[in-house]
DNA sequence: TTATTTATGATAGTATTACTATCTTGGTTG
DNA sequence: CAACCAAGATAGTAATACTATCATAAATAA
């Protein structure tokens, strides 16, 4: 079965939709190749048009500059993210047994889902962990925030600080918990992967002990004093 | 009284010791204040060296380049931090009490102590909180680490899930949840000022509410489940 | 149909950035 | 006072981050 799954994305994220177009698409499919391969601060416009078959002036038309592409990437994962975990949940009434399934989803591996051609999904995953905080991490953040284009990370935050409520009404801090949870998903797995000291994980291939002491993190700060 | 606190620093970090010429402390002292007015982005070596009066070339004498320049200044930063946890938690006894005085401090608006003229700590702080994780988050990362210049994050976080381990022997996961906390305090701020919806955090100039969030947090990941 | 606009992509150019290399000067030491 | 070394000034280069212009193909209107 094919999925044509299109995830819509606010108009300040892009100067032309690279999704309607097929040079678009090029262009989104080997952003996330060579950001995975050298980094932000090797990527250029120049190789990424080189990669892609094109020329940086095309680019150009697409997004105003490689900080704005990245926060586009960003924007598109967390409403993949979004999506899909809405998916896993739906059919699960018990708040608990969602959450706990939401953290197994955040810090395993993503395996690549192959419903939409031009997005590696598990390569972006990747590049949301190692750089994905330099989307906000900048002085145009306020800027960037007037725009909307936070909108995706927002709305998973509230769905999992909801879902936290729904544990426990009493809640005094359910957002924090929510992005507490979902930053150190990432924060654990990037420590693990290359400054281990700064963690309890031996290095090991599965996320199992992440998934742990998240749900110790979490379950905890639900829990009534 | 003057107070003659020299902040030793891995040979790694530069290529000149800028804390032993008059010139290299300049250019500490302007790094700062305008890292912390343009962010890393917009920082030029040439803008550097007109705010300190000197050349650029002088410049990348200390420096190799920006970025590790910035990782100079964090470690800076977390050894100085270091250096006043354990003033702070001096002469406390009970370890849960020295955890309180610990968040407190993480949390709260860091006041310049005047005790090293070339730094403002305080700037330095905001610069940590808003564009710290660029010192790592990045392809560098495991040269960087292999050179030890993430070393003083690595005593601090050592330090406290000490402190931890204090509080509870049987703690499952101490360094990463000292990672979790130190990381938080920043954070958590850092979206307050400018993603408050991640947050529950009413705009207000105290931390309190970061303290007793972070409180919880931690207070509750100790106690045995 | 043909003329006119519109969109797309290719080519070329510029200012800035990130360095490097060389030269000069001024102080230190033998 | 000669030799040396470190500090800083000057100048240059390759790459980067854009911008502007041009050519062509497609879409639309007269």
């Amino acid at each position: 079965m094919e999925m044509h799954l299109l995830i819509k994305m606010n108009e300040n994220l892009f100067l032309k939709d690279p999704q309607e177009t097929e040079v678009g698409k090029k262009i989104l499919y080997h952003s996330v190749l060579l950001l995975h391969d050298i980094g932000l601060e090797n990527f250029t416009f120049k190789k990424l048009a080189q990669a892609a078959d094109t020329t940086e002036a095309v680019v150009y038309r697409y997004f105003e500059n490689k900080h704005r592409l990245l926060v586009y990437l960003v924007a598109w994962y967390w409403n993949w993210l979004d999506y899909r975990i809405i998916y896993i949940t739906n059919n699960i009434r018990k708040p608990a047994l969602k959450l706990k399934k939401i953290i197994r989803f955040l810090a395993s591996p993503i395996k690549d889902d192959h419903s939409i051609s031009y997005i590696n999904e598990s390569l972006l995953h990747q590049i949301v962990v190692e750089q994905g905080a330099k989307a906000y991490l900048n002085k145009q953040v306020t800027v960037y925030n007037q725009q909307h284009v936070f909108k995706p990370i927002k709305d998973l935050i509230s769905r999992i600080a909801g879902i936290m409520l729904e544990c426990n009404p009493e809640l005094k801090y359910p957002r924090s918990l929510s992005s507490t949870l979902v930053e150190m998903a990432h924060l654990q797995k990037f420590f693990k992967n290359n400054l281990p000291s700064l963690t309890d994980f031996p290095h090991s291939k599965d996320d199992a002990n992440i998934v742990d002491f998240l749900d110790e993190l979490v379950f905890c700060g639900i829990k009534k004093l």
